[in-house]
DNA sequence: CCAGGTGTTCGCCAACCAGCGAACACTTGC
DNA sequence: GCAAGTGTTCGCTGGTTGGCGAACACCTGG
């Protein structure tokens, strides 16, 4: 599988961030990928088709949220890009995952 | 001039704050507004025309982010709602803010 | 009362976005 | 080679968004 490009760290975009962020199935897989990282696209029980699902990723991946590596098989490998987000921009990432358990809890506990 | 309704602070949302903040004009007049407070809507350096200005200023009350209260003369006096923000969403607003200023230094500037 | 200044509202338009199914690509396993 | 499994891409659709100008509402000052 062809390996997908990201953006450098430094080209991290703040709007392009905050848009990512501004969905409830996106914000669902961050915060899933914030309690456990690498799982494969399919595995994040949310109840989309495939193409929908796929052009989620694409738009947190473009952003620089999350990291897609071709994994084992043929699943994807998604991570959080926890730690250059946190570089670029410090206590972003971190309160917006509280804000949403705040703003957001059946989100969190489905 | 008629007062305008804005969301309770337990009721802002944070997929309607991210989205609101997710544009750079918006971005803009919530930077100035943490800058100085009580701002009528005129004040802000961006160059759209009214009626957008005024749809931008309405995404970010209806989000919960700002304040328009009918000012003296005819002028609205916005504010930040950082203290209702920041009690429901801590750290949010000021590290979206140090993320502008990191990610779009022509705003900060500007 | 009329003019000037500030914002809001209303159409309208182009662009974007989220959703889907179908088709395709790629790997693993039989 | 072929089926199963996982993602991606493409085309399409309906809804939302951001932009504008024009018209209206409202207050202040002549």
């Amino acid at each position: 599988m062809k390996p997908l490009s990201h953006p450098r760290a430094e080209d991290i975009n703040i709007y392009a961030v905050l848009h990512a962020l501004a969905e409830p199935a996106r914000m669902k897989i961050v915060q899933t990928l914030a309690a456990a990282d690498g799982r494969p696209c399919g595995t994040f029980g949310i109840n989309l088709s495939k193409s929908t699902l796929s052009a989620h990723f694409k738009v947190l991946r473009e952003a620089g949220v999350i990291r897609q590596e071709t994994g084992p098989g043929n699943a994807r490998l998604n991570t959080l890009r926890r730690a250059e987000l946190n570089a670029r921009f410090p206590g972003l990432l971190d309160s917006v995952l509280q804000a949403v358990e705040e703003s957001d809890p059946a989100l969190a506990s489905g």
